[in-house]
DNA sequence: TATGAATGAGGCTTCATTCAT
DNA sequence: TATGAATGAAGCCTCATTCAT
């Protein structure tokens, strides 16, 4: 079990990623934008109608057009970048050197990750609860998702695991199926806790340990 | 790792429940749902029009509210049977003895039931993706989500998780968290393999099999 | 000069065309249609509203879109049929037949056309007016008119001018001229005193006369 | 028929009034101006956007509304002047004088004053097509139509008309006839090379000669 | 003078639901 | 029971026009 660690030195390098970049956006855009996810997080993108978010965003209905060419573009522009931006740290190159460079173990490592990407979620989880509504039903999410997944993030996943597989510390299993444990796992953590139980109490830092420790227990060679 | 074992003394004792109790639908009803189930899985239940589902039912758009008052009550006439068949299994009272006394080991009996859970998610794979997406927006399902889960299956697999926590055969941590770590990990295989990337070609009985010994050495008493 | 004609056996050979083949329409759908010309003709088919042809019609405005898909779809349907009934007499085959059997001149037989058309375009003026108007804008429009006019009309007016010029009875200059002149002369009257000076007040059969009579004057040998 | 002949003349006594009178615009107002022909010529009055128009004119949308109170004010500042302007040569008091002093015949006079303003629509087509199209919708050039036509230069040809009968060198019927006769087939023959038929190859001069030989035939006392 | 963000009325179209047949 | 024409509320979107800068 890792000592209390420091979550600085990962957020050194995703912070330039991590920031916002959503750039100058004027005032009422910011309100629409605000007031859409509101809306499409309560009732679903389908469900909820532009007027709606027009009135909750204290614009005309026009005002929206004028900043989207359409209710989907709108979904779109708030989604697309989200994608990217949770899951932007597990892209990054150094990714592997930093694991190995800057903690002393994996657990500390995961630990660290996954406590900067369940504050990113927490501040986003709107957000993220439309993306996964909406991902099975708009094929530009889908493409991105992809994109993201399946060309990037799986990749990245897979070098690591396999690094460690050479080194003998992880049990001889097909990496697929140790990459969908260990992140369903993880995953399953967060939709429990966020958006199955959201009311729930917990202390975050034993929850997320006592996954990790699950989780490397699975994992490590016998 | 457990042999190979027949699947029916599960079958057995969930048999009368897993039937279908889709009792006496005239042949244009059963054609409406299947409809519905078609349209709703590929649109989602509020971008579908009666008026799709009753062109792809071969029956006028009338005579869909003639059986069902509202299209919400068509959703939920789909639904709500479905949550209850598909934990009916684990809500059975004999579940922790049949555990003990029909199988050998713990592997052997989670293989078991986790097959024939699989094959009746296959059977009505959009029905469920259909309810996944639902549950969010209608409070209908919620509640009988809560019923279900929060206060019938959560409390068996609670004193299963115990039981052998008793025996010293899992590891000492919060059985919340054992819980969790253990369905997210099983539900996250069928999710991944079933909706996230439903082309991919595997091998289910290897997948399962995995999915278990990782779960099992994540929980193992150490 | 020719005598009065009766005009009956010109339209013994259109009669069964001319006759309106606009079927089995409920009678919902029929005002809908009549509403439509009206409010067309009088504001333009881009300056309309559906709103305003349902209330003319008396029904709600959804009902225009259970008929028409789109308000497009209203236009062409009224609009289309129009045009080739219009031109439909100068399509026949036994066009030149006619005209050499059953009329002592050629200036008659020009006279009982004409009449009969007149009497159709009177019928349908509103219609004819939307048709000219439209056609600019209307691709699809322009298609059927350039199918008409161009590959089937054209050619059997060229044909009868040319039969004409080779007996010696019409001047030698290019077909496609005099053809020009004679329609554009005929197709004037029609619109000066329908379109530009609806209210005037003026003797059809003198204006018919004397017109075909300056054609042929135009386009007699000398 | 007439040797060639220079069409200077014509224009001596046209000149102050072909000319532009186009005063003082801004370089911003000669951009919208030119946009909006182009875009009410493509797509009609009523189905054209101002914020179209400002972006092919590289206005802000804005501007346009500064120069002119309202989207009909553009377009009567467009369509009005080019309504007399295309019709002033018929309404100058020299007409017949001009006529009779400074061309051999009658022919002679009529081509170069076709020859005249068949250039001049050339130049001028787009704001014409408009004028023909708009001139239905909008009272208001409805009112100008009338005035230019109705009471000058139907005055004027009528005169002409009348004139050349009492010679006896044009056939005994009447003179609105004569005059709906000679006018149909001169516009006629603009039309189907203009707008009709746009594309097709002509040799302006010959058509030009012909036509006005087969109205000349057919005004002729015979 | 010029801008362009903002407006809100109005346009076309969809759709769940009703009802006479 | 089944139909499908009809409804009208509501949805998305366009657009001429205004106004603060």
């Amino acid at each position: 079990m890792p000592q209390q660690e420091p979550v600085e030195p990962v957020d050194q390098w995703i912070q330039e990623i991590v920031k916002m970049s959503d750039e100058k956006m004027t005032e009422k855009q910011l309100r629409i934008v605000q007031a859409a996810v509101e809306v499409f997080a309560e009732k679903g993108y389908a469900s909820s109608s532009t007027s709606e978010i027009a009135q909750k965003a204290g614009v005309a209905e026009g005002t929206i057009f004028r900043h989207y060419k359409t209710k989907k573009e709108l979904l779109i522009s708030i989604v697309s970048p989200m994608m990217s931006k949770l899951l932007a740290p597990f892209v990054l190159n150094e990714f592997k050197e930093v694991l190995e460079t800057d903690y002393p173990t994996l657990e500390d490592f995961l630990y660290a990750v996954a406590v900067n990407r369940m504050n990113f979620a927490r501040k986003h989880l709107k957000i993220i609860k439309i993306m996964l509504q909406e991902i099975p039903f708009q094929p530009m999410l889908q493409k991105e998702f992809k994109q993201h997944i399946g060309t990037r993030v799986f990749k990245r996943f897979t070098e690591i695991i396999e690094h460690f597989k050479a080194k003998g510390e992880v049990v001889d299993l097909p990496t697929p199926a140790l990459l969908r444990f260990a992140s369903t796992a993880m995953i399953g953590l967060f939709i429990t806790h966020f958006l199955v139980m959201p009311g729930a109490p917990w202390d975050e830092e034993q929850e997320i340990r006592h996954t990790i420790t699950l989780i490397m227990n699975g994992m490590a060679a016998k």
